[in-house]
RNA sequence: GCCGCCUUAGCUCAGUCGGUAGAGCGUCUCACUCGUAAUGAGAAGGUCGUCGGUUCGAUUCCGACAGGCGGCUCCA
């Protein structure tokens, strides 16, 4: 046994500085929830050997990188499995990633459940023989040379000076300058299994608590369109039972949320198929709860000094030539329509043009910029529009209203000098953020989107200046700023804002890009008060993104329950026999008066049921009212969570109701 | 767009080894008038996603298309 020496209190908790050469297997053990190391900053493997002046922390099963640890080893054990029991399935990568795992394998037939029920049995049965897991060290021509039958393997090999660009997951593999390779060695240590690979891993299988394969779906090899397809198994690992079902009901639970399953059961909206894919109409119920969220948009953005404009869902093809879109976009616009041809035999008479529908409302806004001379007196000046915008989205990404191919933006493009530039930047991002509190989001972090160096217009000068700025003003919010490299738009770099809902996922909503190219292709001027014409500078924003997918992601955030000022019905008044209907009718007019989206529901249901259905459709406020009431003048209250609070005096109960929504407050 | 799976009443889903179908909820009617999550009875409702093929006969088998789901790619 190594000597040690007292941790200083200076050192990170359960930290030890060694004197000697040791593992750190043998200084933690004991404690079986340590499943790897952490020597002088880089995680190794519990048998991996420090020397003297080393510091070495544990690595507890149940931390974030014992997690990824735990999960990178389970899908080892994945891959072992697969070729156990299809020989001739070639490995790709498989790493850990947030809640889980996958590994990638080219077989000539995809998986079926049945195949994944297998394999997970076969996993049982790799982690019951407690294999260990065995790092060595190789050179690339013997690691080519032992993986000469997994020729996705030997490509990493070939890439790994090149570095882990574009591979997302292969870092797991080649991510060092020195390749390993992992054996799975059995009890009588001969040899199960191998893969190539970084590390660090479990010491061995049997320290597997608690997995569950989740899913089979085709990837693309190193993520191309262009490359292969291998045949992909997702799987989750915990450090206990407990953690793995904890992770199932959260599944679960975002199911129950599923936008698409709330907006049919609360008769939000829906999307008939004889409209086409992503195309979504409203129904009575999601109409209120839209016109709500346009109308608190549009008060705000009076407030905020922007004018209101309106421009056509189509236009002539020209429009998008000189705004770009048909240069860079065009995959993703709907094919055009060719009107007023006129042909005559084997002459034409007369050629007809195309209209195209619009994929962004910003060539419009240049237009109306353009529609007279402008003065610098007149900026920032910010015009706003719910833009329609139409995108031929790919079939597959069609999802809900978090993906669709038409949908309305809340859209802005505010034009400004120079000079005005960062202050404007700084108002927008501050009005993004403020608005979106109001709507119940207050976790945010933004994403700085730099150019793709295969997709972009302008100068290289004029991009760094613009990313400079927006980096700049990013920084200056005080929120985590997460880079993006290659995400901008072909015209200019963005901030996106993106959001954390209820139950921890992050959405992308609000965008504010910037755009030094569209103004000169639409030769955009104002007059200076110098005189001189000057090219105003340009912002796109966007708060919602569209107004369908903040729907979604909002109906999801509050799991259906809106706050009663964006409730479609804010109030279900429940009579408990019939008698008791004209006292709830006089007191649901005066509320109605208010503006109180009020219904009372005078079906031959009993009131318990009438109860249910209100709790059902997550009606913020149900009045009920029986014999007593009516004799106090007062109502009963129930919220959605059950709680009553009953005999409250019809005053009262009007300002409170009254209350809640002015103040959009949740209930 | 790619891979796999799916499409039966408004919704959720059974079912037919090829002989044109059933439940619960919902809807409608009647009775009940009830104090905090489902009163009872009855009725209506489907050319089994669309088109084509095989077959004496197709909702069932095959193909194409449309739409959906899970991923990949892409993205507000």
């Amino acid at each position: 046994m190594a000597e040690l020496a007292v941790t200083p209190p200076a050192q990170p908790q359960n930290g030890r500085t060694v004197t000697t050469e040791s593992q750190p297997a043998e200084l933690f053990r004991g404690n079986d929830s340590v499943i790897a190391a952490r020597v002088n900053d880089r995680l190794v493997d519990l048998s991996s050997p420090v020397s003297a002046g080393d510091l070495v922390e544990p690595v507890g099963i149940d931390s974030e990188d014992g997690r990824a640890i735990l999960r990178h080893s389970t899908a080892h054990v994945l891959a072992q499995a697969v070729q156990d029991l299809f020989p001739h399935a070639k490995l790709g990568i498989g790493p850990p990633i947030a809640d889980g795992f996958y590994y990638d394998f080219d077989v000539p037939e995809p998986f079926i459940p049945a195949d994944l029920d297998a394999i997970a049995t076969r996993m049982r049965k790799i982690i019951k023989e407690n294999q260990r897991f065995v790092r060595r060290e190789v050179s690339d021509a013997d690691a080519a040379a032992e993986l000469e039958d997994e020729p996705y393997k030997l490509e990493l090999i070939t890439l790994k000076g090149s570095g882990p660009s574009g591979v997302e997951g292969a870092a797991a593999e080649v991510g060092g300058e020195q390749l390993s390779i992992y054996d799975n060695l059995r009890r009588d240590e001969s040899l199960a299994w191998k893969d190539l690979c970084r590390g660090p891993h479990l010491p061995s299988t049997r320290r597997i608590p608690a997995f569950r394969l989740t899913r089979s779906a085709a990837a693309y090899w190193r993520g191309n369109e262009n490359n292969p397809q291998l045949q992909r198994i997702y799987g989750t690992a915990w450090e206990n039972k407990e953690a793995l079902n904890a992770y199932l009901e959260r599944l679960e639970e975002a199911a129950r949320r599923d936008h698409r399953r709330l907006g049919a059961e609360l008769d939000l909206f829906s999307f008939p198929d004889e409209i086409g894919s992503g195309l979504a109409v409203f129904h009575p119920k999601g109409g209120v709860l839209r016109k709500a969220m346009e109308d608190y948009a549009r008060q705000r953005h009076v407030e905020g000094g922007y004018d209101f404009v309106n421009s056509p869902h189509i236009s002539k093809a020209k429009l998008f030539e000189t705004s770009g879109h048909l240069g860079w976009f065009r995959e993703s616009m709907y094919p055009p329509m060719h009107v007023d041809a006129e042909p005559d035999d084997d002459e034409v008479r007369k050629p007809g043009q195309d209209y195209y529908l619009k994929p962004m409302n910003c060539p419009f806004h240049c237009l109306i910029f353009k529609a007279r001379g402008r003065s610098y007196r007149e900026l920032p000046l910010r015009l706003f529009e719910f833009g329609s915008v139409y995108r031929y989205e790919k079939s597959g990404s069609v999802h809900g209203l978090t993906r669709v191919r038409g949908m309305t933006m809340d859209d802005a493009h505010i034009y400004t000098s120079r000079e005005q530039l960062e202050d404007e930047l700084k108002r927008v991002l501050h009005f993004v953020l403020d608005l979106l509190k109001d709507y119940g989001l207050d976790d945010f972090y933004l994403e700085l989107s730099t150019k793709d160096p295969d997709k972009y217009i302008g100068s290289d000068e004029m991009w760094e200046k613009a990313t400079n700025t927006l980096d700049q003003v990013a920084k200056e919010s005080g929120l985590e700023l997460v880079p993006d490299p290659g995400g901008a738009a072909f015209y200019g770099p963005k901030i996106s804002v993106q959001a954390k809902d209820a139950i921890g996922r992050t959405w992308q909503l609000s965008t504010i890009q910037l755009d030094f190219n569209m103004p000169e292709r639409f030769g955009l001027e104002y007059t200076a008060d110098d005189g001189s014409r000057q090219r105003p500078y340009m912002i796109h924003r966007a708060l919602f993104g569209s107004i369908e997918r903040f729907i979604g992601v909002l109906t999801e955030h509050y799991a259906g329950a809106f706050p009663p000022w964006l409730a479609p019905v804010q109030v279900v008044a429940i009579p408990i026999a019939e008698r008791h209907v004209a006292y709830l009718d006089e007191v649901a007019a005066r509320l109605r008066a208010e503006d109180v989206r009020i219904a009372v529901d005078t079906s031959d249901d009993r009131m318990q049921k009438k109860i249910r259905d209100a709790q059902l459709q997550k009606v913020p406020f149900m009045l009920i009212a029986g014999d007593r009431d009516v004799e106090g003048r007062a109502v009963s209250f129930r919220y959605r969570d059950g709680r009553q609070d009953n005999g409250v005096p019809v005053d009262e109960a009007v300002s409170r109701v009254l209350d809640a929504i002015q103040q959009r407050a949740q209930v």
